[in-house]
DNA sequence: AAAACACCCTGCCTGC
DNA sequence: TGCAGGCAGGGTGTTT
């Protein structure tokens, strides 16, 4: 499940492997994807075939690779992982996956693939990325543009219960249900408070976000089933967790079963005596 | 208005 | 062994 820290980890090892390189072809299956929408062939060809690639980076999460089109014009390719998507470097003459969904053909007969089973990601070409809606939506970058006091405020208008706070990508982006879990855990913070009343928190909550993230970034992010980066390694992180996954196994503070519940539609592993409302 | 819920989708797992 | 049903949760659109 590509969060933050899953999405890190591709744009780190896509970087240096796609860089410098240009793109001489793009290929689409022609199956829909995120809520049944087809990708725009004609766009995704103009602004990319002939182009250079100049940066891989991370917005939420957001993968952005900026395209450079001669000499003064630029583009960009926008990647969401969704649940299930792999952005994965490999040579041509490796068999496409079933479910390979968009192949953009580099020199030296090197492929970027597209690779989403489940069709909730989702890629699309633009003249400016920074430029389009779902980026411009997004809230601050926990790792990058948000400290304690920003939190803090952005934490005093809110009445939704802090789970629900910090999955929304408008108010916080790049965190998904396994580090708030995780976060949320070692803030000591019960799910279901309000966001308003964790104000007090707003540092301690921070940290733990901060934390939690650069811990799974430094694990190279958690896999549990579909997760890989785009060299087809998988994450370590699944052994760094402490509550996620683990419903009825002993929190590691103080013993007792780590339960589960469901929030907002999602399942939400937590401490009933370390996190308190 | 903001919060909650339904939906998109496939693969894996459980239980009959 | 096969198959139905439940579950997983990114984001978006709709309802409450």
């Amino acid at each position: 499940m590509p969060e933050l820290p899953e999405v890190e980890t591709v744009v780190r090892t896509l970087r240096p492997e796609i860089v410098g390189k240009s793109i001489s072809a793009v290929w689409t299956s022609g199956i829909a994807l995120r809520m049944a929408k087809r990708l725009d062939v004609a766009v995704l060809q103009r602004e990319c075939v002939g182009a250079t690639i100049k940066a891989v980076r991370r917005r939420g999460k957001y993968i952005l690779i900026d395209l450079q089109r001669g000499a003064t014009r630029s583009a960009g390719i926008l990647v969401h992982l969704g649940m299930t998507g792999r952005l994965r470097v490999q040579p041509q003459r490796e068999l496409r996956v079933k479910h390979t969904h968009v192949v953009w053909a580099l020199a030296r007969k090197q492929e970027v693939r597209f690779v989403d089973p489940r069709r909730f990601g989702w890629v699309q070409a633009a003249p400016d990325l920074d430029a389009l809606p779902e980026i411009q939506a997004l809230g601050p970058d926990p790792l990058s543009d948000l400290d304690a006091g920003e939190l803090r405020d952005r934490l005093a208008v809110s009445h939704a219960p802090i789970k629900a706070f910090l999955l929304d990508q408008h108010r916080v982006a790049g965190l998904g249900n396994i580090y708030v879990c995780e976060a949320l855990f070692r803030a000591g913070i019960h799910p279901t408070t309000q966001a308003r009343r964790t104000q007090g928190k707003a540092a301690l909550l921070m940290q733990a976000i901060r934390d939690t993230l650069q811990l799974a970034i430094a694990n190279c992010g958690t896999s549990f089933r579909d997760f890989v980066d785009s060299t087809g390694a998988p994450g370590k992180n699944i052994e760094a967790l402490l509550v996620y996954g683990r419903e009825g196994e002993n929190c590691f503070q103080c013993q007792a079963p780590v339960r589960r519940a469901v929030h907002s539609g999602r399942s939400t592993f937590y401490c009933g005596n370390c996190q308190i409302r």
